[in-house]
DNA sequence: GTTTCATGTAACTTTATATGTTACATAATG
DNA sequence: CATTATGTAACATATAAAGTTACATGAAAC
């Protein structure tokens, strides 16, 4: 999630296109793993891919209208929690007291989180960004962490 | 977490003690994994062990006065939420504007977790348990899933 | 058209983590 | 002192995430 975040961000901040190679640099991971995140961003059509000379990633979307939870769908929606119910012995009546009481506080928490994350616009978070780069020019996205 | 309390409910259900042995059987464990859980509870004196002969595992605390956030604490706090921020290029200013965004949606999502897990006691847990029970006899620990 | 560059994807390897296991020391009871 | 239990280190296994390799597909440059 928080990568992928950095990735489109990082997008926002010039026009592309950006190969997979230069997202991964950028990331310090490998361009194989840059596609497959980026392959649920495309079937949602929040980002494109281009084949060949010239190609590579480009944003397709209205970032005012794409919310982090979104973005979070896009990833599958895997488990927000580190924690989940056991589920060994569903017959177990101490078992559904247990997941009855943890089932509770974890969905709250859960939509809690999905709420929060719906509030925020990838539109505000490049906004956000380019307060913290001030008057500083934009800076390419090789020249990374600096 | 869900372990945990399984334990302790099965524990509330009779006066103990309870061998590791007995205990992993009924969480279809392995003894030493019970003892490596049970050793957070017992530094924070919820339950107490004695060796040999009668030994065993009793607990040792006021079910109406823990909380499952403090069984959440005996464990370590261990992170409740499956995905942290990215602390790979902390001077990145992309990565800064991510993990603010995130981090609060994660702080607060958190927070009521927590809140939550602080307003359940083992003492209600344990009388929830019981009303599934009903009128049937308390079934044996060893009788699990029945 | 063929060479080059880029994505698409399957298959495999590595790494990290949680869980389970073995082995043995320590302590208490009969 | 033999037995039963915890305490704990060390090791093994299982699972999932991340990274890597390899190669097919498609698009642009020449």
């Amino acid at each position: 999630m928080s990568g992928v975040l950095h990735v489109l961000l990082h997008m926002a901040q010039q026009p592309g296109p950006f190969t997979s190679e230069t997202l991964a640099k950028a990331m310090d991971t490998n361009p194989v793993v840059i596609r497959r995140i980026m392959a649920g961003l495309r079937e949602l059509g929040y980002v494109h891919s281009e084949k060949g000379h010239g190609g590579g990633w480009k944003l397709s979307c209205d970032l005012s209208k794409v919310t982090l939870r979104d973005v979070y769908a896009a990833l599958g929606s895997p488990s927000l929690l580190a924690m989940g119910n056991r589920t060994e012995a569903p017959g177990c009546l101490v078992e559904q007291a247990v997941n009855a009481a943890l089932g509770q506080a974890f969905a709250d928490a859960e939509a809690l989180l999905l709420s929060r994350l719906g509030e925020v616009t990838l539109a505000m978070l490049s906004d956000d960004l380019r307060k913290r780069l001030g008057s500083r020019k934009i800076h390419d996205i090789g020249a990374h962490g600096a």
